[in-house]
DNA sequence: CAGTATCCAATAAGATACTG
DNA sequence: CAGTATCTTATTGGATACTG
């Protein structure tokens, strides 16, 4: 944790981060961090696989990285069972579920846009 | 409008979205794009030098393309002045305007959020 | 099953020069 | 003043093969 403290003191300190909103768009900013977030606050805990398969067009590469990252940045938790074959479930983590009303608004404002522009009458 | 409109259409229908929230990220998600509708939002119409000097570290080249998507979106304004030199003002679209409740969420989570790292008992 | 590692292609971003 | 155009570099993402 004190890993990850330090980077973000660096990056708020040079510059990096323009303000607080730029910290909140690294955490759920990544191309498939939203839909994986979605899934787990409504669906539950998912197993790497699972996760695959609810994301036909994921690369291997990208589920891995983005929940790495999402791992680090302290949102999603990561539980390995001890058994053979291995078994792994990714969830929420209480600051992960913290972001859930940001998703809800963007959900919201989304299918909003998208009534307007498909209505014929727009 | 129905270029953009038939553009969204097609990304919705060829899976480049993968949900409601992704639509809403695609117009908010660059790299400059909360911290320029934050200037317009709080502090009014500006210049392309205004918004120069409150970005110090932004390229030339990223806030005309910055500016550019977010009036194709549909969020912002242009309105230029026929004077020599030529004005021109950037402002928020009323479309614009409704996004900001997700800022200033996204604004009061990171402000927690930096709040909890840099605290001496987190 | 749940990953790593590597190599390569695509995209995004920066620097710089030019224009109405 | 407010841009556009071009070239180059940096970052991201995909395909594929390998591992505990």
């Amino acid at each position: 944790m004190s890993d990850l403290r330090k980077e973000i003191m660096d990056k708020l300190k040079s510059g990096d981060y323009n303000c607080e909103k730029e910290l909140t768009l690294s955490v759920i900013g990544g191309k498939w961090k939203l839909i994986i977030l979605w899934h787990l606050d409504k669906e539950g805990p998912q197993r790497f696989s699972e996760l695959q398969r609810l994301l036909p067009k994921i690369t291997h590469k990208m589920l891995t990285s983005q929940l790495k990252e999402m791992m680090d940045d302290g949102i999603i938790h990561r539980e390995v069972y001890p058994e053979v074959p291995p078994k792994v479930e990714y969830s929420l983590t209480h600051l992960g579920q913290t972001l859930m009303p940001i998703l809800e608004l963007m959900y919201d404002w989304g299918r909003m846009r998208i009534a307007d522009i498909t209505s014929p009458g727009s």
